[in-house]
DNA sequence: TCTGGGGTCCTAGGACCC
DNA sequence: TCTGGGGTCCTAGGACCC
């Protein structure tokens, strides 16, 4: 009997909570006059749509279209457009999150939209009641909907949020519903948490079309495609639970600052530019994660979607780590100029930054000069311009070589306010 | 005309060693 | 002309996630 065997191994239950809509739940909050209507939220650039109100949902606009393919229901639903706001994304989904924290110990932050609870200790509990406590205190202490998922493991704890999602009641315990198998037989195999298009193209043609499929497929097949990633599915789709909470906050093992320009950039001097601001950018983050970088890549690429595709980076190893944004300049500066070739129209480019370890450990090194006296300038300059930066807002201090006009400055017209992260922008009630 | 950004993990294959 | 076996380490590329 299947199912007591289940019911053995399911020691475990993780919750998913995920925010509905998310990024237009946030702009709902602070502008309530979107409520019921058809609202996206759209990528950097103002280039793709990347989160959808129900209404847009049901017209049929998917993730990811280009906002230039959908200009004509925009105009006939008359739907609101948005430019995305990170930071107050940002700031919310650290609100829901500490919500989050007054419910289990252990909570897991998995994007910023969504985070796994171990409830394994709670197990004996109503946890369809349980769940419905959190997503009616994240709604009344921060204002967002959530729906949230349980099951043994992540991967059907995934399920069981899509299944919620659906619902009215925004919650769904898929360890207590008799029928596992039955759900699995009506999940397509694409809609699985770790299957993606190649993978699920791959299964199809091997008549493996639903989650069920998955579940009761040759181990050997699953194996020699999909790897050990694979096997974890499959055994999780069992009920047994392979992947556990990730608690620890991991050292990040590489930093990226990249962006695609809103008009091809193609000339020399305006990548240069563009470079720097990235190597600021992601010489800034390095800082705030407490790291230095060793390895550095510079990249450009012409755009995909076009003829004469053109792609080239070029990496270089420093003697010394560092994270200083000077020190990390003058080898992007000398990277850029290696991999710029005249004639072509760059779309994208960028900085990243791996070999990273902790600033605390950082190594010396025998082509060290041990210029003290030029050290302590790097090191002062960048913390007065973290602080002023910090205090004030980004970019009111920044090098002369990031450029005046900026030509290929992110677009980003139909930005809402940062109600919460802006002094300027505080919503007023009159 | 206009198509995001920032990550992670795994694997195959080559270089190299004894 | 003959052309081993086993191991490690590194990297590029491919897949995935939100």
């Amino acid at each position: 009997m299947p199912s007591t065997v289940l019911d053995r191994k399911a020691e475990k239950r993780f919750a998913l909570v995920d925010c509905n809509n998310f990024y237009v739940s946030c702009e709902r909050l602070f502008n309530p006059s979107l409520i019921g209507k058809p609202v996206v939220v759209l990528s950097n650039n103002d280039g793709c749509v990347v989160a959808r109100s129900q209404e847009v949902k049901d017209i049929g606009i998917k993730i990811g279209m280009p906002v230039f393919r959908i200009y004509e229901p925009i105009k006939r639903y008359d739907i609101q457009v948005y430019s995305s706001n990170y930071s107050l994304y940002s700031d919310l989904s650290g609100r829901v999150m500490s919500t989050l924290a007054y419910f289990a110990p252990d909570v897991e932050i998995y994007s910023i939209d969504e985070a796994f609870i171990d409830l394994s200790e709670f197990r004996y509990r109503d946890l369809t009641e349980y769940g419905s406590e959190i997503r009616q205190r994240v709604k009344q202490w921060v204002g967002i909907p959530v729906s949230v998922g349980i099951a043994p493991t992540k991967t059907l704890a995934k399920l069981a949020n899509r299944i919620a999602k659906q619902s009215n009641s925004g919650i769904f315990d898929l360890s207590v519903y008799p029928s596992i198998d039955k759900i699995l037989s009506q999940v397509d195999v694409g809609d699985i948490w770790g299957i993606g298009f190649k993978y699920a193209d791959w299964l199809r043609d091997r008549r493996i079309t639903t989650a069920l499929d998955l579940k009761e497929a040759h181990e050997g097949l699953i194996r020699s495609k999909m790897g050990i990633i694979g096997l974890k599915l499959q055994r999780e789709l069992k009920g047994e639970s392979c992947l556990s909470m990730e608690l620890v906050d991991n050292p990040k093992k590489g930093t990226c600052a990249s962006r695609s320009f809103p008009q091809a950039i193609n000339n020399l001097s305006d990548l240069q530019e563009a470079i720097s601001s990235f190597t600021y950018r992601a010489a800034e983050k390095l800082r705030r994660q407490k790291q230095a970088a060793s390895v550095i890549t510079v990249f450009a690429r012409t755009s995909p979607f076009r003829d004469n595709f053109y792609s080239n980076s070029a990496t270089t190893e420093l003697a010394l780590s560092t994270n200083y944004t000077i020190d990390l300049s003058r080898t992007t500066a000398q990277l850029v100029e290696s991999i710029y070739r005249k004639g072509h129209n760059f779309k994208k480019a960028g900085v990243i930054f791996t070999g990273l370890v902790s600033d605390r450990q950082i190594q010396g090194s025998l082509f060290d000069t041990n210029d003290d006296e030029a050290k302590m300038r790097s090191r002062n300059l960048t913390s007065v311009m973290d602080t002023i930066n910090e205090m004030y807002s980004r970019d009111t201090l920044r090098f002369a070589s990031t450029g005046v006009i900026q030509v290929w400055k992110t677009k980003s017209e139909q930005r809402s306010p940062r109600y919460t992260t802006c002094w300027q922008d505080l919503l007023e009630v009159s």
